[in-house]
DNA sequence: CTCTACTAAGTGATGTTATTACATATTGCA
DNA sequence: TGCAATATGTAATAACATCACTTAGTAGAG
């Protein structure tokens, strides 16, 4: 599989574009973005962000339809990971709980069910939008 | 606010459709399955399932952009819910998780953010579909 | 070296999900 | 009755995602 050493230009583009904006971006939006730099379709940015996810460079955000650079890229094997998404301003955190997820494990277990992935987002307000 | 008992004639439509099939829908197929009924717009689908989402009777699904009726309307207050999807059949789980829901109240807590809505889908295989 | 298989990329059309904007109707109640 | 609030109808459009087909690059087998 490779690796983030061998991205293509498009996925080194859709990166690109994503790790300097804070916080997640719509496929389309980075499409625009991307324009500049020869992008006409929205399969070229779906493609690349199909395998970024699957390396572990960028996370999708299930209930925005957006998408996010993993704000952890190092950690090659991080478990489950959680997100909290300020409705305000847009900032994403990223955390993992290992709690959590030894518990959804052993629902998984418990009932025979084969963990292919898990969503879990917290939607709401961050400290610095409930200060203002 | 509205309750169960005090639906409107589409909200009504829209319930049922949901609670007669076993899995989730999505807005489009419900607006298929109640032209019949006299829908003509997806709109009157949206606007129903908004209401039966508030009143706690139907649930989205993020990760596949449809709805499922909750499988638990009786209690009210029932705390964060978390959903076992298999993608082979489709069929959905829902269930609780106390300590899931302490770990994840506790974060935000901790981070001063204000709750609004979480998101807990797991995706995987069900048992039923593991054995076939 | 060159053939083949595989992966990536380009392009247009189309499919699917959700909302905006505006008009009309119904309901609860002073 | 008449007002306010809620619900509905309808068309258009926006936003998100994939299909089908084509072309190009690249790595290994022979």
């Amino acid at each position: 599989m490779a690796t983030a050493q061998e991205l293509t230009r498009n996925q080194t583009l859709v990166l690109g574009a994503l790790s300097k904006t804070d916080g997640p971006l719509s496929a389309y939006t980075l499409l625009d973005q991307l324009r500049e730099h020869g992008f006409r379709a929205p399969l070229q940015v779906y493609r690349a962000l199909e395998k970024l996810i699957e390396f572990g460079l960028v996370h999708r955000l299930e209930s925005l339809n957006s998408f996010v650079a993993c704000a952890h890229p190092r950690d090659h094997v991080h478990g489950l990971i959680a997100f909290a998404i300020c409705d305000t301003c847009g900032q994403v955190d990223e955390f993992s709980d290992a709690v959590v997820e030894k518990q959804l494990r052993g629902w998984a277990k418990d009932h025979t069910f084969k963990l292919a992935k898990t969503t879990i987002e917290m939607r709401g307000t961050c400290q610095i939008c409930l200060a203002a």
